[in-house]
Order: structure tokens, then C-alpha cells, then sequence
DNA sequence: GTATTATGTGAGTATATACTCACATAGTAA
DNA sequence: TTACTATGTGAGTATATACTCACATAATAC
């Protein structure tokens, strides 16, 4: 692959990745994994702003992690490739193993 | 699991995927994907400053992604979870996914 | 038409991040 | 000791991001 190909290869996935790289967003996610919310509920669920919950879907969606349809006065949004849960996964692991070393080396102390 | 405990385990999780949401972050764990490296070696294969470099890899040190070791002048950077290559694949499919949906469009157009 | 509701956006501010340069440190070699 | 190499870090700057508030828009109900 040449080099420029490479590169936007890269910046495409950093974008996804700094998608879901927001406590906010990551709790959007979660709420969204048992099916679609629109703002308005999603906002009560995780006790932010609106217009700043509003903000936080729009970054998802340009990165391609949500998508959006509109039901009258509501915008409902869902995710777009369940396998983002994947990384739930991957990371949730990675914390594991983080707790693991912890609690080893405070047994040494 | 308690509120307070769950915005803990949101955070956390954040700062892996924000670790991994840069360009020459997701290149250098391409580039350790094969094997362990030393900073220099890193920093001449993406083209990048050294200084920056070394920045760039302690914060995926701090979020957990990368571990170091010391060898004589150099310090070795390594994987710390191979996982962290699920994440390629994951955001693989969704690109191509949505190269597919881009096609699809410009086909109607 | 007016009123109401759900959502998005402009503007301003605060904070965080990325980057570069110069310098400090630690290990090596002579 | 001095000289050299690899790495990390402080300081400054530029840019990006998160957040809030006020307002704009769009769909609905009356």
C-alpha cells in the first residue's frame, strides 16, 4: 500500500477511535446497544446537556459509529456496526489485566 | 454496578480508545505489531520528531496499550495486549462498510 | 395563525492536545 | 575525565475539543 493510502487509512480509524474515546460518548454507546434512543432520552439517561449530548452523536456519526433517521419531532439514533461493542470487549480486558498487575504489586508492598 | 463505578470504568475505557485515536499512535502500533522497538527506530519509520515520539508513546503507556523496558541506552517499546490489534480489524470492517455504502450512493448519482 | 416540543447550531470560554525547540538526564565508549 | 548517543521533559505556541447558553429550525397540536 502506498504511503498516502496508508496515512488516510490511519486518519480514518483514529477518527473512530477518538469517537468512542469520551466517557460520554462511550455511556451513549452502552445505552444504545440494547436498541435505538432518541436525544432526548438518551440526554436523561446519561444526565447531560442536550445540545451538548447533540454534539457528542454528531462526532459519532461523521466517524460512521452511529447513524440516524428521523421520526417526527424526534431523531432517533442506533448503532451503526454492532461490532463497535467489540471493543467494549477488547478494552474490558485490557482493564483486567491492568487490575491484576495492580493488586499484584500492592501484594509486594 | 454502582453509578460512580461505572464513570470510572467509562473513563478508563476512554483512555485506551483516545490512546489509540491518533494517526502516528495507530501507525507506531502497526509498526510494534511485529515485534518490540526502540524509540528511534519508531520515530524514523513514521517520520516523526523523536520528542514527539516519545510523548505520543508514553501516553499509550499510561493508558495501558504499550509496556517499555530498558536496554542499555535504548528504551524498547512493545504491545502490552495483542488485543489491541482487534481493534484494527474492527474498524477495518466499518470502513469498508461505509466504502460501500459511499459507492453505492456515487452508483445513483 | 400561535404554542409547544425535540433537536441542532453559533458564539464564547475553558481546557486539553499536538507539536517544536532547547535543554537535561542516563548510559556508553574512549 | 570528555565526548557521544538515546531518550525524556519544560516551555511556548497553535490548534482542537468540550461545554454552556441563547437562539434557530422543524414537526406537531391546537
Amino acid at each position: 500500500m502506498p504511503d498516502s493510502k496508508k496515512r488516510l487509512l490511519f486518519q480514518k480509524q483514529a477518527q473512530i477511535a477518538q469517537a468512542i474515546g469520551h466517557p460520554l460518548r462511550l455511556e451513549i454507546i452502552d445505552f444504545l446497544k440494547d436498541g435505538e434512543q432518541c436525544v432526548c432520552d438518551i440526554a436523561e439517561q446519561i444526565g447531560a446537556e442536550r445540545s451538548n449530548v447533540s454534539r457528542h452523536l454528531s462526532v459519532m456519526v461523521a466517524a460512521g459509529v452511529l447513524e440516524h433517521r428521523k421520526d417526527g419531532l424526534k431523531v432517533i439514533y442506533r448503532l451503526k456496526c454492532p461490532c463497535i461493542l467489540d471493543f467494549f470487549k477488547c478494552m474490558s480486558g485490557m482493564l483486567k489485566q491492568q487490575a491484576k498487575e495492580s493488586s499484584k504489586l500492592l501484594n509486594v508492598l
